[in-house]
DNA sequence: ATTATCTATAGATCTATAGATAATGC
DNA sequence: ATTATCTATAGATCTATAGATAATGC
């Protein structure tokens, strides 16, 4: 059953997307290896000749989420950005929306490796948004204060008007922020 | 090994107050019903004679641990709130904290029935934070730029200077937005 | 010859239940 | 007599490993 160099690449970089979709769907403890692998398409056995263990998995499933989302940013102007991050559909998107809304409670319990990842994850989500003008602080602000409000809205239960209001209500406030009104280099308000 | 009935209500509120502090430490699938039950004291076989299953005792921790913030919350000024919210103690303190910033995440992922639950810790929040002035809306608004921060926050690696910025930064943020500013009812600022 | 994958399994979990025990509370 | 708790265990997981298989790549 060998495949090729090419094919063991490519085996292996499809149980990383997948277990980055599985676990911000299911959380880190409710994707086993064998789940895991078989949604790949791979028995569970073979798994420990592409990774040492599960946690080395994690440290590099979350890598690829966040790369997802600040790539998927990088060109966004932020009330766009904002725009997506709060909307429904993101919010009902769980195994393709952001990785931090959707595993970043379970991070705080994982090994430093994993949360080193996480750290990684935020300056380069950081790098990708404050492209145009904000300050680091402000981006910062910003991404938590849209994280928060992602991570309240899903534990509410699904169509819950409680839901959808956190949503409505921090993204008008936010997009009210004057510190997102677009402002080119070198302009300072006050 | 019979126990007075007093005792029984005693040891049924012990068990949800453990499984409470448990959870927000480790998740709700990092904790054993066996675990949980010798931490309070008893042997795991009688948890069934409290609970219907462990899913049902989630949402009574829940309730619990949510019910324990809005109490400590209910007489101090936002301020107050958002420094303490965002202080590294309460950070490092995952077990007595937040239920929301701790379980949010993991709440997404449980049945409607512990969603409820958080969605009902939620209007309590609100109510025990909205004395004194501010809409429902800043109120909400200010509960998803802190819970998002503390989340952000735990998910760096301990001691690193991005976990500490996360709170330097939203603190000094949300205590200078307008909508912190202490008025009285009736006051309308623009 | 090497090695990616597969089959099979060891050893530890985990939730939930069955039946025994012993003290309360009628 | 009732019942809260305990002991013991069934049945299903889970991570990780051992050894077989078969196709690549020297």
């Amino acid at each position: 059953m060998k495949v090729t160099k090419a094919q063991v690449q490519a085996n292996r970089a499809r149980v990383v997307e997948t277990a980055s979709a599985l676990f911000r769907e299911r959380g880190y403890d409710g994707v086993g290896v064998a789940d895991l692998m078989a949604a790949a398409g791979l028995t569970h056995g073979g798994f420990y000749k592409h990774f040492r263990s599960k946690a080395d998995l994690m440290a590099e499933a979350a890598a690829c989420g966040i790369a997802q989302t600040a790539a998927l940013s990088a060109g966004a102007d932020r009330p766009t950005f904002v725009r997506y991050y709060l909307s429904r559909a993101h919010r009902d998107a769980r195994a393709t929306g952001c990785t931090m809304a959707a595993l970043g409670g379970d991070a705080a319990r994982q090994p430093e490796a994993v949360r080193a990842t996480f750290a990684a994850g935020i300056e380069s989500l950081l790098a990708a948004l404050g492209a145009g003008g904000p300050t680091r602080a402000d981006t910062l602000d910003m991404l938590a204060h849209v994280v928060g409000a992602l991570v309240m809205s899903r534990a509410c239960p699904d169509d819950s008007p409680l839901a959808d209001e956190i949503l409505a209500v921090c993204r008008d406030r936010i997009l009210a922020a004057p510190r997102l009104a677009a402002r080119a280099p070198g302009t300072v308000n006050g």
